[in-house]
DNA sequence: TAGACGTGGGT
DNA sequence: TACCCAAGTCT
């Protein structure tokens, strides 16, 4: 579950050294949620989207409070906890309990989009459509279905890759509608890409790297000037922060974690 | 249901 | 140098 959370839009190679680190440390959910919340965001490190260590921390929070310390196996009690949406719930059924569950990641929409669909990538959004036809294609049985859970997303991952996909080592190129099609491009409108120059975002992710390095708390001043070519967003980006609850406002004002 | 939400490596 | 995009979730 730990490795589900950090590997939502976070690469393979970058999360590895950081979920090592985070289970030697934290070896079962009681012992995360035994911690301060902030701990989890500074040991998320530079993973990205820190609200997920925040999130990580609750689960476990609601772990132990409520399923005695234990993930549940439980797909809708996965699905309830903070953080765990569709496809973490299915992805922890599936392969940390070997339930029959359709577990649909970016991976496993590319592969079917191209396998069956003839295009070369699914719509930004999941979609009922996906949904029905990735049930179809799901093994009747639990194991089967859990071996192809992982089998499909490691296909797309490895093999069925959003930029030059490696076709010709493809298992199942002679049945995949795309290369039979030609390998169309994707049309319709550009897929919208992620502005980030410049952006709130950006901002937050600055001033939480003040905090996330620092040993104590850091005067409210200190974090703003990290931002010094817009000082209005800076702090328009703190209060968000502090309204997300992912930095503190001690009673001295200062800020942290 | 679009859009917000971090970060860094590959092309 | 830019842009793409990576095992999503939440509102």
């Amino acid at each position: 579950m730990v490795s589900e959370f950090m590997l939502q839009q976070t690469p393979v190679a970058r999360v590895l050294p950081v979920w090592t680190a985070w289970l030697e440390r934290w070896p079962t959910p009681s012992a995360l949620a035994a911690e301060e919340p902030g701990e989890a965001v500074r040991a998320w490190g530079r993973l990205g989207y820190p609200r997920r260590a925040q999130r990580l921390h609750a689960a476990a929070t609601a772990i132990r409070d409520h399923h005695g310390g234990d993930v549940p196996a439980d797909h809708a009690a996965l699905l309830a906890l903070p953080g765990v949406g569709e496809y973490t719930a299915a992805a922890v059924a599936s392969f940390g309990f070997g339930q029959r569950h359709a577990v649909l990641d970016t991976n496993v929409r590319r592969v079917l989009a191209r396998l069956e669909g003839g295009v070369e990538f699914p719509a930004d959004h999941l979609t009922r459509a996906e949904r029905d036809r990735a049930a179809a294609w799901l093994p009747d049985d639990d194991l089967a279905a859990a071996t192809w859970a992982a089998a499909s997303m490691e296909l797309g991952a490895l093999v069925c890759t959003a930029t030059n996909p490696d076709c010709g080592a493809c298992p199942v190129r002679r049945d995949c509608a795309w290369l039979a099609a030609g390998r169309p491009a994707h049309a319709g409108p550009p897929r919208r890409g992620q502005a980030y120059a410049g952006t709130d975002r950006q901002c937050r992710g600055v001033l939480l790297g003040v905090l996330r390095e620092a040993s104590g708390p850091v005067a409210a001043d200190d974090v703003l000037a990290a931002w010094p070519v817009d000082p209005s967003q800076a702090s328009r980006a703190l209060d968000s922060l502090l309204t997300d609850a992912l930095v503190r406002r001690l009673p001295d004002g200062s800020l942290t974690l």
